[in-house]
This record gives structure tokens, C-alpha cells and sequence, in this order.
DNA sequence: AAGTGGTCTAGACCACGAA
DNA sequence: TCGTGGTCTAGACCACTTA
């Protein structure tokens, strides 16, 4: 296999794999070809091969077992759980349309559950991002966003790109910061009064909260997320993989 | 370094970095010994180290950078979230103590709800394994396991055992079935009267369901469980590393 | 016994980040 | 420019599964 553009060779066997199987050309159960047989057919060494199989399984699509082959796995099963995916993207995954409405953005002294979350000295300004998310026009989501201000300094100037697109996005494109890892910690309760009004229900009914820690590619926690989310319609999805280690 | 046990060159690589970073031999976002450094070490090759390293990134407790180094992450957010966990050993890394209560165990022809989950044909047998988990004392916890009878003939001799032993090392060590991957689905609602009664709550509150299938190594759909869980009480940690494939 | 994936070596060149 | 991690090769031997 030549490699003309600039992509790896082993994610070019990836992605082929990837479609492969995708695509419905094995069963679930069924082995795929063997390291040997990939080796001939692309014409690569054995460890680049075996790199490839190795992203395969960390993402759950394939297993591999030694003596035996590489088995195809449901990929129903494999979606893109666990990573790390804003709210309005896992809502796209499904092919549904999520809307953004009554943006505020301030700059504030953070609160003391913030400050240990982000781990930063009480004089450390940050900005808080409000929003409702709407689905299908009716508001689903309530999200109040802690960012470090030193990291995203003017950010009220760009509230307006918030109307279209995601945080996220604007804070790789913008800001030029790698976000690679986030911690969820979610819990329910009851709504009350505030709740009703903000996300438009009558009766009671049980929400999730998220609170998520986001962290940059050096290690420095950077944002800290509180999500009401309706609980009648939203749910959860983690896919989890092997034993614990130790 | 020599190799006289069985463990892999790069599995002990992987134990002695894990405990120095755990250990507090370096400051989160310190940099890793450089490769080549670890590769004079421990007297081994550059891939040997590499894919040691590759499974502390994997673990979230490193993360490379080309052109930088390896940089030490916190600890404290990549415990052993995202690993196929029972209910019992979640709080008992926390410390905390789990009992089992009200245990019953029949075989059923299983509702569509769990044929679905679990693809079988409707005809295929199940037992369902019913129990309340108590929390120092008290009831966090209603289970409903639907498990496969064909992989586990006469669960029913085993009940005893389940009092003091978890599910899942029942199954590995009686029934020598490798259990490797899960998917749960978590969704939230107000408890009824039944859910009162179950886990001794007197006002309604907020539950949990956790609907979760658990998948052999073959690939095959093993079981079928739903937690009824007190969301006053329980919180969910969610670990998310990197952005999604494609 | 044959075939599979698991581990490991000793090199090579490339791409990125910092000085 | 230099040092870092990223990719890749061509081999070797081991451990496990199946027949």
C-alpha cells in the first residue's frame, strides 16, 4: 500500500476495515482475515497491521483472541459513547436537530464549588456561558458553562457565533485550545419551581444534572459544566470495556 | 530487564510507571523520562516502551505529545471509570460496603422488552435473578438479571453463594464464562408506589433505571439487567478521552 | 501439529515543538 | 537546529486454540 497523501498507512487500514465492517461485509461473530492475510493484502509489516486492529478494538468493534483470530463484534453496541462530545453533537449522532436560545455571557468571581473543581485561587475571574437548548422547539437542556477567563479572553464578543455553532467549535477555532478529556458526574433529582419555568413543563418531573470537568491536552482543568437535562427525554448511553486494572 | 515470571516486559513497564505517577513522584503536568530515558532504564526496546506508555495513555493517567514529551494528567479524574464494574465493587472502591438481600432465582420465558436486548428467539429460556442491594443498612438498590440459561444450568444451586459472593465472579469462576464489555442505557424518573415499598422511602424522589447488557468475549448478547437505584443517594462518574472516529 | 494472535528486537525515517 | 514522540520495517520466538 502506498501512501501518497498524508495520512498513516495504519489508518488508512482503519478506515478501510472500518467500512468494511460497517458496511455489513461480515457477521457479527464472523473472524476477520487473519494478520497474515491483511499483511499480503495491503502489503504492509506486521506491527503496522496490528495497529490498526488495535484502534479497531479500542473502539469495540472487533476482539481479538489469541490462538483464534480477530472476531467482528456488534457494532450497534460500539457507537461513539465515551468521547468526548458536546450535547448538541450526541443529539446530531441520532439524526436529531438541536437549537441554542437565551444566550448570556458574563465575566464573574466563581463561586466556591467552582473554584475546586477548576482548581484555581478565589481571585481568578472566569466566564459564565448561560443557555437553554431547545429539541424540536421545546427547551430539553439548561446549561451554565464556567471557562477560564485567561483562556478565552473577549469572549463576549463572539456570542453571536454561539447562536450557530457549538463552544466547542469556537474554542478550537478561536482560541486555538486542545480539549481532550472531561469528567461527567451525573445525578437526579426532582424539579422545582425554577426548573419548570426555565425548560417549560408543568408537573413534576425527575432531571438530570451534569457536572463535567474539562480538561486541556496539559493536564489544566479549563471549564466546569452544570446541565439540567429532562429526564423523560434524554438518557445516557456508556459503553464500558474490560476489567478494571490493578 | 529480565523476564523470569511470566508477566509481560511491558505489562511490569507499565505497574512500576503507574506506581511512581500514583505514588507522587511527579506533579501533574510534569513531563514522563523521555523514551530513549526509559529505554536505558529498563533495557528495552523503543516499541516495548511505547506500548507500555500507550496503556497508561489508554488509562488517561498520561497523554503524548509529538515534538513535547509524555505529560503526567491527573490521577484523580482517570480512576477506573469506563471499566465493566458490578454495582458492588463501584462502592466498594469508594469504601463502602454493599450487601445483598431478598434474593430469588427462577427460570422464565423472558418479555419482549429482554428477547430484544438480549436477540433471542422467544422461545429461548432465561433465569431471572431478583435482589435488593443495602447500603449500610439500607435499600439503594432493586436488581432484575436476566442471564442466558443455556450458559448457566442450575444457577438455582448457587443462590447461597450469591449472598456473599457478587454475580459476575460467580459466573467467572463457576461457569468459566469471560465476560468483557457492556453497554448500559440510564434513564431517570419519579418513583411510584412500588419503588416506595421496595426501597423504604416514604416521600417520592428521583430514580434511576440502568438498563445494561453485558457481552461474552464471543461477541454474544450473555444478560440482561435493570437497576432500580435511589438518585438521592447514587451518582454516576463518566470518563471522556478524545474526540469520536471519523 | 498447524495456525492464530501476543510479545519483542534493532533498527529507520518523519512530523512537531521549543530554543 | 535539536530533541521529542509518530510511524514503519523485517524479522524472531512465545502462548493459546483447534484439530
Amino acid at each position: 500500500m502506498s501512501n501518497s497523501g498524508k495520512e498513516p498507512l495504519y489508518k488508512k487500514v482503519v478506515h478501510e476495515l472500518r467500512d468494511e465492517i460497517t458496511g455489513g461485509k461480515y457477521e457479527v461473530g464472523d473472524l476477520l482475515p487473519t494478520e497474515d492475510e491483511l499483511i499480503k493484502r495491503f502489503s504492509l509489516s506486521r506491527t503496522t497491521i496490528r495497529s490498526a486492529i488495535g484502534v479497531l478494538e479500542k473502539e469495540g468493534i472487533v476482539s481479538r483472541k489469541q490462538g483464534k483470530g480477530t472476531i467482528v463484534m456488534d457494532q450497534k453496541i460500539s457507537q461513539n459513547y465515551n468521547f468526548l462530545s458536546s450535547f448538541t453533537e450526541t443529539l446530531a449522532e441520532k439524526g436529531l436537530k438541536v437549537e441554542t436560545n437565551n444566550i448570556s455571557v458574563g465575566l464573574q468571581q466563581p463561586p466556591e464549588s467552582v473554584q475546586l473543581a477548576l482548581r484555581i485561587p478565589d481571585d481568578e475571574e472566569v466566564y459564565l456561558v448561560q443557555r437553554t437548548k431547545l429539541l424540536e422547539g421545546k427547551p430539553i437542556c439548561f446549561m451554565r458553562n464556567y471557562l477560564l477567563a485567561r483562556y478565552v479572553p473577549r469572549l463576549e464578543e463572539y456570542v453571536d457565533d454561539l447562536k450557530h455553532a457549538g463552544l466547542y467549535e469556537l474554542i478550537e477555532r478561536v482560541y486555538l485550545l486542545n480539549i481532550d478529556r472531561a469528567v461527567d458526574i451525573i445525578t437526579t433529582y426532582m424539579s422545582g419551581p425554577l426548573e419548570s419555568e426555565i425548560l417549560h413543563f408543568d408537573e413534576p418531573i425527575a432531571l438530570f444534572r451534569n457536572m463535567r470537568t474539562t480538561f486541556l491536552d496539559n493536564g489544566d482543568a479549563f471549564e466546569y459544566v452544570i446541565s439540567i437535562i429532562r429526564g423523560d427525554i434524554y438518557e445516557y448511553k456508556v459503553y464500558l470495556q474490560g476489567r478494571p486494572p490493578r
